[in-house]
DNA sequence: AGCCTTTGACCAGCG
DNA sequence: TCGCTGGTCAAAGGC
């Protein structure tokens, strides 16, 4: 990323930063009411931030280990299966080239970058992550009730990746292990996608869910219900900073 | 024709 | 050294 992407970035985080604290002050204010409803939403907009910022420190910072897998499941897969190789492998520099000439089945031992992704119901399985790969294999691995399946990007001067792996008490969690970096252009392309998609997504569905349920209320010409909310001023501020929600993304 | 998935085989790494 | 495990290869078939 740019120093440009960078200094967006830091925006980004600080209003997210800022939602949180809202959120915060919301879910304490409505907690006296017994607003299951909005105690819900609120929890789920913080979980949301919570992906988010892992989104935006696991892929803003090129190379760098994806901390979701800390936040968003920090228990190890199921699995039995041993994870990546210790990176110690990894000083071994891949036999495969761009042009893959070697036959080596020597395994890939680029840098490995974990994350965990979660499919919705009725969504592809394993979900897409915006980058194109082509499946050279799938194996069943000892211990495991879903076979692993291997892909690579379809760029073929591109010595890139990823394993994934259903997570066998989540069925619809799949742990996804990339190796090597892109060198076609399309990761860094499809990221800041990916990411602008998630961070807009995950907190404009939690602010809509929020607006449908409680807003028509809010607006009543009468204002007879304004009364119940004693902190109408922080929900016009957290729309009016999920109405802001598209000027940060244009990375 | 070209690309993809499937699947069995091969082989390197590790205990 | 040997056997097990898992990552990759490559042929075959489908779209």
């Amino acid at each position: 990323m740019g120093e440009n992407n960078f200094w967006e970035r830091e925006v980004v985080t600080t209003e997210l930063t800022k939602r949180k604290e809202l959120m915060f002050q919301l879910q304490k204010h409505f907690y006296p009411m017994k607003q299951d409803v909005c105690r819900y939403l609120a929890a789920e907009i913080l979980s949301s931030y919570d992906k988010a910022m892992s989104l935006l420190n696991g892929t803003a910072l090129s190379g760098m280990m994806c901390k979701s897998k800390e936040i968003i499941n920090p228990a190890p897969s199921s699995s039995t299966a041993p994870q990546l190789e210790s990176p110690q492998l990894l000083a071994d520099s891949s036999t495969k080239s761009c042009d893959r000439p070697s036959k080596s089945r020597k395994r890939n031992t680029l840098a490995p970058r974990t994350d965990y992704v979660e499919a919705r119901p009725g969504e592809e399985v394993p979900p897409k992550d915006g980058l194109n790969w082509r499946k050279y294999g799938q194996k069943l691995i000892l211990g495991a009730k879903y076979p692993r399946e291997y892909f690579q990007c379809v760029c073929r001067h591109c010595d890139t990746t990823k394993m994934v792996q259903q997570v066998e008490i989540e069925p619809l969690s799949f742990e996804v292990t990339y190796g090597g970096s892109h060198s076609c252009g399309q990761e860094n392309k499809n990221q800041n996608e990916e990411l602008l998609a998630a961070v807009g997504t995950q907190v404009g569905a939690a602010a809509g869910k929020l607006s449908e349920c409680y807003i028509p209320e809010m607006v009543t010409p009468n204002n007879s219900y304004k009364t119940k909310y004693p902190c109408d001023s922080t929900y016009d501020t957290i729309l009016q900073l999920f109405s802001d929600q598209p000027s940060y993304i244009h990375l």
